[in-house]
DNA sequence: AACTACTTTATAATTATTCTAAAGTATGTG
DNA sequence: CACATACTTTAGAATAATTATAAAGTAGTT
C-alpha cells in the first residue's frame, strides 16, 4: 500500500534492490539515510534515537537493524569501525578515507591521497582496497 | 614476592611503570604478551583463553581486562579495531600500518608506505597519525 | 603479628547486537 | 471481496564483549 510517488522511488529502489519490500518503516529509514547531500555516518542506534524522536509510533530496534543489515549486503552502505566496540555505517560506499577526530567522522575524496610507495600484497593475495584513517587532534 | 630476576625485569618494569605491582598474575601476563620477537595481535578473549588454556589455576577474566587496559593507558599497547563488535590490541606501538586478511592482522612497517600527496588537516587542528590499512583477498 | 592498601576473583550489570515467536500487514486467487 | 499465504514488525529473550561490585586474598609496613 506504499503511494509510489517519484519523490520516493529512488529510496524504494534500494529497498527492493536488497531484497526488502518498501513498507512504510523501511522507506522513512531509506531517505533518512539517503535523502541528504553529504555523507553520513551512524551507528544503528543513533540513527534509532535520531529518528524515533520525531514520531510519535517508534520503529522497533529490530527493524533498525535489519533494514541496516540488508542494505549494507546490497552494497548500499559500508561498516566500518572505530576504536570502541561498535559498528559504524557509511553511506559513502565507495573507497575512500577519513579524517578521525574525537569520534567526528569526516570524509576525505579518494584522489585527495596518492602514494609514492605500497607494499605488494603476500603471496597468493590480492590488495582489495586501500584506505587510510587520519587522526587528528587540536592545535598546541 | 616477585622473584626479581632479571630475566623478568622488563616485564615487571612495564607493569610499575603502568601503575601495576607486579604481581604472578601480572607478571605472566607482561611476559606472554611482551616476550616474543614479532608483533602480536589480540583480543582480550583470544589472551585469556590461550593463557589458561595451559594453567590449572586460571586467571581471573577481570584481571585480564585490568591488565591490559593499563598497559594500553600507559602506551605499551595500542588498541585497534577491525569490523566486528571486538577490540583488538597490538604489541607494536608506534604508528605503522596493517594488512586485514579475512581477520588475520599483519603489521607493514611505517617506511613500507610513503605519499605523494596527503590532506591538510582542518583549520585548528593537526594530523596526530596517518595509518592505512590494506585489505586482501584470494588471487582469482 | 597487626594494619593497611592493593589485588584477585566470582558474579552481577551493562551495552551492542541477534534471535524468537507472536501479532500485524500485504499480496494473490477465486 | 474472502481467504490463504508469505512477508513484516515488534517486544522481549538470548548472547557476547565489557565493565562494575564487593568479598576474600596478598603484600608491604610497622
Ligand atoms: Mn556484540
Ligand atoms: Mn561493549
Ligand atoms: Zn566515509
Ligand atoms: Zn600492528
Amino acid at each position: 500500500m506504499q503511494k509510489m510517488n517519484n519523490k520516493n522511488k529512488i529510496f524504494i529502489d534500494k529497498l527492493r534492490s536488497s531484497g526488502l519490500r518498501p513498507t512504510n518503516q523501511r522507506v522513512e529509514i531509506s531517505k533518512f539515510l539517503f535523502n541528504r547531500k553529504k555523507t553520513f555516518h551512524f551507528t544503528v542506534e543513533e540513527l534509532k534515537n535520531s529518528m524515533n524522536l520525531k514520531r510519535s509510533k517508534k520503529i522497533s530496534t529490530a527493524t533498525f537493524y535489519n533494514t541496516v543489515h540488508a542494505l549494507k549486503s546490497a552494497g548500499y552502505l559500508k561498516e566500518f569501525s572505530l576504536e570502541n566496540n561498535t559498528s559504524y555505517y557509511d553511506t559513502n560506499i565507495s573507497s575512500h578515507h577519513h579524517f578521525f577526530d574525537n569520534g567526528k567522522v569526516i570524509d576525505i575524496n579518494s584522489d585527495k591521497i596518492t602514494f609514492r610507495k605500497l607494499p605488494e600484497a603476500p603471496k597468493g593475495k590480492k590488495i582489495k582496497n586501500v584506505e587510510v584513517v587520519i587522526r587528528l587532534e587540536n592545535n598546541n
